[in-house]
DNA sequence: GGCTAGCTACTCGGATAGATGGTGTCCGAGTCGACGTGG
DNA sequence: CCACGTCGACTCGGACACCATCTATCCGAGTAGCTAGCC
């Protein structure tokens, strides 16, 4: 699975912490979590894309969540940045070979083998689905040493106020 | 998701109805399923090394399980294949950047995001642990066109009494 | 006829190229805010 | 003092290289069975 997936989801957990209205450029994204910018920004692209973040374009612009922190997923990222195709893809391969014969008729019902992939799939998407961004933001701030929670918010307020200065 | 994965189930399914004592090789398996014969093999090495088939060198060799079809879960074929680390691998990028302060004890507790993603793959192996080869093949037998099954059985007793010839 | 040695053919197994997708980077189009100027 | 035009700097967005992994292939090591010769 794509690495770029933890990044989304961190970057989402910020953006949902930010002031109404106000907006984070992925440059200053990536400095907080210590990425390649350029390439977060790839990712960036791909929630928006998706709906799930807003993009101000020129000075003082930057990314937003586009809906509230609880209407967003874990799921929602993850079929943002990876695709909404599933990882297993059945090829019928039951169908080649010298043991295939009726190519219509004898294939109505689904490859068990899929089928069984897909339950797998579906008990996993499931999970992801019943998780919000809001929901992770409320583990970390229980969980978090409350100085790395102080550091965070610190850096955060300071960034916000260093952009409305200039 | 490898394309393997699915030649490995079908292959184990095929091998689970071979007759007791008997063995297949990897060019007849590739051939039954209309795949390269070469790298079939690759995925059937990675199957043994797992320890789910055995792999008998020299004339009259080839493959067959290693365990009853009912002991064998889709789970162990995947894992064989594919690996047994997670999709997901947290970097704990929450530890870098300028938010980050006290390396060791602010982080004892695991990063919510990489524990929910955790349940998420949790429950998709459950569901693919709860299914076995036998399963799968008492599903396709009860799925599939009877001349299918039919086609099947005959390409293998064919190829069993070509070798036993030979 | 029975046994043994050698041989042949067939099997797996790992080492070796090629293609696809994720990783990382860069520069251009567009936009907002600030500034200076004129009314 | 206010409105407008210009400028500048900053933002996203897509187009461009790079690299790791999956895909595909080949040839060599090893083994089992057959065959021929010998006792």
């Amino acid at each position: 699975m794509s690495e770029g997936i933890e990044w989304a989801i961190h970057c989402c957990t910020v953006l949902a912490v930010l002031p109404e209205g106000e907006t984070l450029p992925a440059a200053k994204l990536a400095e907080f979590h210590g990425v390649p910018p350029a390439y977060l920004g790839k990712h960036l692209q791909a929630l928006s894309r998706a709906g799930l973040v807003e993009s101000i374009a020129g000075r003082q612009g930057g990314f937003r969540l586009a809906k509230s922190a609880d209407e967003i997923s874990l799921l929602d990222v993850v079929q943002a940045i990876e695709g909404e195709a599933s990882a297993f893809q059945c090829t019928e391969i039951r169908q080649r070979g010298p043991a295939a014969v009726a190519p219509a008729e004898a294939y109505l019902t689904p490859c068990g083998i899929a089928a069984a992939m897909a339950r797998a799939e579906n008990a996993w998407q499931d999970e992801l689905k019943s998780v919000s961004i809001a929901d992770i933001n409320q583990v970390v701030m229980a969980a978090v040493h409350p100085d790395q929670l102080a550091a965070g918010a610190d850096w955060l307020a300071g960034t916000i106020q260093e952009r409305s200065n200039s």
